[in-house]
DNA sequence: GTGAAAGCGCTAACAA
DNA sequence: TTGTTAGCGCTTTCAC
């Protein structure tokens, strides 16, 4: 032994057993060289160091995990309904950026798990957190009463929720700012003499809809206006929205002026079908987006919407996250239980016009 | 024991020990009943099957790989890079999808690693597989030279590359049919008329652009059309490459008559940077894009473009990888190691129009 | 500073 | 049909 070439393993060895045989020390040592804990012979230390990325040695997390009781894996799951996933596509992807640069710190690793669309969320989620393979959970497409989280409160597995929701009053959660959203909206196009404002939310019982609903509902209040239910719109495929919402809107007795949408994507079919009618977004309806998103802004007449970074929400998340995890809660004490995510408005051109005109 | 209130466990105890003292059987047996061996008294397994959902039981997947060897988890490698995603991302949802249905059928689960655009794609890889978390491994975004795969053939891991690569000549793989885009393509458009025609691809290393470029110069010279290097453009960043495109387009000598993209979302930009140039698509110059996306689906004029089921990709993506691996073999016995996915066009408006107008 | 050994939760081989 | 036990790879006592 000690005289096998680099690459090689020891005859029916495998792992840190084939590493020690190799150097022929015993795995503890090896264990406790390859962790850095201090009681080690620097000579050692280098020797095993050397030899584990000379052979590619990776410690065996099942192994590590069951002696451990911790794997160093977050979880973050999503859902593939179209329903659920009106953020639009490349919402997680800067959100996932964002978790990671904060996990990275910790020598934590971010994995995913898409649900299916046909599986009954609680079930899957359920499975995963089961198999142990994560210490905690990020969810996402919080619906108003979410089982999820009642299941995650029960197994004591620290989570956060992308999204609030009436379930777990006492869970972590960060959300977008749909009041602020609502009321900046609002605030501007009732200052261009707009009145008859509607929105369109995504039906079914994710969350931001209800949220979205009430912060409207408050904003026209605020401004004087009787909520009409007339102009509230629930759409049932968000990506292809722009069909009954056109259809419906043509339906009324008079054109609403404006109309908000809570999902960027809405925008790109409203456009269009909008367009088909003779309908000029930003000269015949005032429409307000929801999210800056790339994918929307090449838009004409160019949207207004609500800009955010996912970078720095996704950073935010994971540290809150990591604000509940007693191993980290030190690193982070300063972090609320929860938090409204601020967005700011982007002046487009799909609003920029005035009711009455000025003279 | 066997007195205790549902939804407590054993003090002291966890998992299946916990749940056999529970049921005062040894572990032994629980564990074979839950696994659906055949020796074991139906009323035993009715009543451990019983309790583990009332306790909601699920095996540790440490403890689970540790014993088996396996994980039943398949891992899906995706980059969060801009330029590796330039399929934008309801591609991977809809692939996901597909895999998952056919997961499913095994009991295998699917989880995603997201590879920050930072981290050196190797590392990552090898880093996430050397945890010893998945029995095997999907990847993306292949590039002409790709070092993952290296790194995958040497650990024997089973995988699949949803995309080819010079290198591991003979690992399994399904790639787009970007030869049959070109050809349909370029046949399309020289059948209008055209000869000037134009090609985007991305810039970097990932193969899909290499691939691209070479079928459209085969497909430039099955129609004896020279193939001109001035009308090749290398974009940086895929979203936002429309103000360079046509800032290169117009510096040419004269405007080439026809585009082609080799990813969906740069007609976005494209489309409105053109439009801005007061160039209109459809009339001024054709523009081919390159697949059917929801998200393109509303430009005016609409898009010629390809179309594919991403679900059954993803099936058949799955069933390939399934295919090697040893356990699974057997189920899926026809297919062939690697595969070209056709892609079917969509006439749009976006190139109809004759170069030498009929009379 | 190092080695020996226990044990994390689970399954499979074997004994009863 | 069930119980008992070894051992998967690893880390962490505890001796030395």
């Amino acid at each position: 032994m000690g005289t096998m070439r680099l690459g090689e393993m020891e005859e029916g060895m495998k792992g840190i057993r084939a590493l020690a045989r190799h150097l022929d020390i015993s795995i503890g040592t090896v264990s406790r060289a390859l962790n850095g804990k201090p009681d080690v012979n620097p000579e050692t230390r280098a020797r095993v160091m050397e030899a584990a990325r000379a052979l590619g040695y990776t410690p065996n997390q099942s192994g590590r995990s069951l002696r451990q009781g911790v794997t160093n894996t977050i979880g973050f799951m999503i859902e593939m309904s179209p329903d659920a996933n009106a953020s639009g596509d490349d919402f997680f992807m800067g959100v996932f950026e964002g978790v990671q640069t904060v996990l990275n710190r910790h020598r934590l690793d971010l994995v995913v798990f898409p649900c299916p669309a046909e599986e009954n969320p609680v079930d899957y989620l359920s499975r995963l957190v089961g198999r142990g393979m994560v210490d905690a959970m990020i969810i996402s497409a919080t619906r108003r009463r979410d089982d999820r989280i009642d299941f995650l409160e029960k197994t004591q597995l620290p989570f956060i929720a992308l999204g609030r929701s009436e379930s777990g009053p006492d869970m972590r959660w960060i959300d977008l700012d749909f009041e602020g959203v609502a009321h900046s909206s609002v605030a501007r196009l009732v200052a261009k003499g707009h009145r008859r404002i509607a929105l369109a939310i995504p039906d079914g019982d994710i969350n931001l809809g209800h949220v979205f609903h009430d912060a409207y509902r408050a904003a026209l209040s605020q401004h004087g206006i009787a909520y009409n239910p007339a102009l509230l719109f629930r759409v049932a495929r968000v990506l292809e929205c722009g069909d009954d919402l056109v259809t419906a809107l043509l339906a009324l007795p008079e054109l609403p002026s404006a109309i908000l949408l809570s999902s960027e994507v809405m925008s790109l079919s409203l456009y269009r079908k909008l367009q088909e009618r003779g309908i000029r977004p930003g000269r015949d309806i005032a429409v307000i987006g929801f999210r800056d998103n790339p994918r929307t802004s090449f838009l004409t007449p160019s949207l207004t919407c609500h800009s955010i970074s996912l970078s720095d929400l996704g950073q935010t998340l994971a540290e809150t996250l990591l604000a509940g995890i007693p191993a980290f809660a030190d690193l982070y004490p300063g972090r609320d239980r929860n938090l409204i995510w601020p967005m700011a408005l982007v002046q487009g051109e799909s609003d920029d016009f005035d009711i009455v005109p000025e003279r």
